[in-house]
Formats: C-alpha cells, sequence, structure tokens
DNA sequence: GGTATTTTACCCCAAATGCGCGATTGATCG
DNA sequence: CGATCAATCGCGCATTTGGGGTAAAATACC
C-alpha cells in the first residue's frame, strides 16, 4: 500500500509557491494543504501540524530557511526538510545541511524529479541535485597536504591533542620529557604555532587525527 | 556531441568482473579495456593508462580499495572513483570519501543506475545510493547539544581556541586577567577538562566554532 | 662516505597555567 | 523576598610550559 505525503511549502514567491502546491496537489501520493510565505508563520505553525516533508526556500523575508529549520527539526525529528532554492554556494549548502536539512535541490530541478525527491527523502534518502552532492562529497576528501612532521612528531601531537602533557607523553613513549619537550618544540616552529592550543586547532583543523 | 567514457573495473570476484565488464562494453558511449582482480595491480597500472572513472570493489585480497584509491587520487586527479560495494558500514562510507572516492553505489544497483551513475560522475556528479547518501548528509547534522557554556564562556573559548593567552584575553575583552582565568576555570569545570588542549578539542569537535 | 634529518637528551629561566578559596554585583526565577 | 547563577575581580602557589641554547647517537639520503 501507498501512503500519502504530507507536503508543506516554505516559499516567499506567490507564483512558485503556487506552482509547486498545484504540481504536488496535481499528482496522487501527495498531498499539500499547508503553505507558508515567511519562515516567521512556519516557525509558529509547523509543530502543530502532521507533516512529512516540507520545502523551504532560503531567501525569504526576515529570518532565512536555514534558521527556521534550525529552529523546526529539533521539535520535529521526524519531519524531513528538503532545501529548494536558488542558491548554490557553499555556505549555503553546509549551513542548510549543518541546520538539518535532508536534501537539497536546486529551483531549476523538473517537477518529476522534485517528486520523486520528495518520495526519496520520506522514504529514507537524501535527494541532492548532483553538483551539490559533488560539492557535499568533496568536502571529505583531504587534500594529502603533505605533513611537515616526521612520524614521531605526529606521534606526539596526537598525545597533545589528548590533553597530555610532557611527562605524561613521555611515560607512554618511554621518553626522557626533554625528549618530549624537543620534538614539541620542532612541532612548534613546523607548523608556525606558539602553544598547545593552537597545535591542537591546526592538527585537527589541517589534518591527521 | 558524446564522449566516450572510459572505465576501469577493480574486483575480485570473476563473476561480477566479467558481468559488470559486459554491461560497460555492451552499451554504447562506454568502454572498457581495463580490469583489475586486486589492487595492487590497479595501483601499479592505471596511472600509465587513460580512464575516466574507476569502479572499485573494497573487500580485496592484499590492500583493499580504500587504500588503493588513497595511493592513486593524488596521481589520477581527473579520474573519478565510485566504490561498488556490499560494504555499508559507516566506515567504509566514510573513509572511502575521505580517501577520495567520488561516488558509493552498493552492489544491488541495478545496471541501468550503474550505467547512470558513471556518466553522472563523468559530467561532475557524485552519485550515491540513497541510504548512503542519507548517512552522508546526516554527518552533518549537528545535535544541537545544549551549550553548558554561558555566552561569555563561549566568547572566552573561542579566543582561547584561537591560542590566546590570559592576557591577551583580558585586553581584548577589557577585563582583568583575573576575570579571564575565573571564566576558563569553570569552563574547564563544565567541560569536564583540565587543560587548553583538551578544552580546544572538545571545542572544536563538540561543537561551537 | 659524507651530509642531512630524526630522535634522543640535557640545562636555564621567565612567563603562563591550573587550582584552591573568597567576594561583590546584577539578573533571573520561583 | 530569598535563592541561584552569571559575570566580575582578587590573591597565593606549585607546576607546566615555551623559548633560548647544545649535542650525541641513529637513520636516511645522495
Amino acid at each position: 500500500m501507498k501512503e500519502i505525503i504530507h507536503v508543506a511549502i516554505v516559499e516567499d514567491d506567490e507564483e512558485i509557491r503556487q506552482v509547486l502546491a498545484l504540481i504536488i496537489r496535481g499528482t496522487p501520493g501527495y498531498f499539500c494543504k499547508h503553505t507558508f510565505v515567511d519562515a516567521e508563520s512556519a516557525v509558529k505553525e509547523l509543530p502543530n501540524l502532521y507533516v512529512n516533508v516540507v520545502l523551504m526556500d532560503i531567501e525569504l523575508p526576515g529570518i532565512n530557511g536555514i534558521e527556521a529549520i534550525k529552529r523546526l527539526k529539533p521539535q520535529l525529528p521526524d519531519t524531513d526538510f528538503i532545501m529548494l532554492t536558488v542558491k548554490h554556494d557553499d555556505k549555503s549548502i553546509f549551513d542548510s545541511l549543518c541546520a538539518g536539512a535532508s536534501g537539497y535541490l536546486l529551483k531549476d530541478t523538473p517537477p518529476s524529479d522534485l517528486l520523486r525527491s520528495i518520495e526519496e527523502v520520506y522514504k529514507g534518502g537524501s535527494p541532492m541535485s548532483t553538483n551539490i552532492a559533488r560539492k557535499v562529497i568533496f568536502s571529505f576528501h583531504q587534500n594529502p597536504s603533505p605533513s611537515p612532521l616526521s612520524a614521531r612528531e605526529t606521534e606526539i601531537l596526537q598525545l597533545l591533542c589528548e590533553g597530555m602533557n610532557y611527562r605524561s607523553i613521555a611515560e607512554k613513549l618511554f621518553l626522557s620529557s626533554h625528549t618530549v619537550r624537543s620534538h614539541i618544540k620542532n612541532i612548534y616552529k613546523k607548523l608556525h604555532v606558539h602553544s598547545r592550543a593552537e597545535a591542537v586547532k591546526k592538527a585537527i583543523n589541517d589534518k591527521l587525527l
């Protein structure tokens, strides 16, 4: 049996909103009772409604779609949000995903794909426009930025990141604490930092951990 | 005009390899000259061949597919690797992506989808099985783990992560260094850490930055 | 075989850090 | 109105850290 998917739309452009609603309402298996012209009203009302999938624009008057998801998702963990926007800059994409969006489509997505995406997200998938998917995947690729550190130094940096002090590291590696200090001094030099805090930050952000 | 996509296969199972090759060879626009039964031979020979897309199994005799990509990708930045595997655990997925894979398909992917995915990745997309996409997207969702820190403490933690010391922070925020110390002591208590290094690590890993 | 680089080790010292203990002011809350 | 908590400021002290050197082995590299 095929359940009906309840869809809501948050979109300020009158025409787009109407068209989207028409497409969804005109397709068997889909249901679109609620549409919103801004994030405020959506944030206020959605928690009281039963909706499976929300199509969310980003650029909205007042608070934007990303902020709206940030507020709604914690209250509606079982509702899936699909961004439907013209924005395809990295910040919009990753901020949306971090906020809790489960999909990201560009507004040039043809209606058939849109409907398929709604079904897909409802079934536990994560529809994305191809270019978006590539950006997401690429964010994982760690450029092999050749570490300037030697194996031993890397090892010690790891322990440094664990919050260990000279003495603990020395004991763990069966070294003199003097040696550990030497290594750490070299690490600082090579990473151009002057404290544990900076070293830890650089270690985590840049590379190996 | 439609270019021909050169595909290579790395797969130890005789039958699967043959079937994949047949599918690709039997489709106009696709070309499959090279197949490999293990990662070693692929790592050795691929750099000397012209290949657009590589279908890579993970479980292979000797070194695995993830390790193979790690070694090949730096030499072949313009070649796209698609994982084609039965493994769908988080570690396999994320390790693959980090190693440089541009797509991730499960072996139950039907031939038509596989062919489409090859074309998609060649055109700059990132094909993924729906469940895989969801896991990838979910990895971005930051649980709103309510920060136990006050606004001021958060502010100071930020500066701490920049590598600033008490005095610098104090000057920047027009505070007494004693005050800064107090805040930091509270931060440590709340985060259950005992040093800057641990605090920085927790701050970056857990949440706000 | 000679030259880096890595790894090991040590010294001195000023500054920074972590910790314990206390205190005042506001704001928030029940 | 009392209680709690955040934010501010303070002191003392033992320990850790970072920066300045130096140098001998071991290893790698050419």
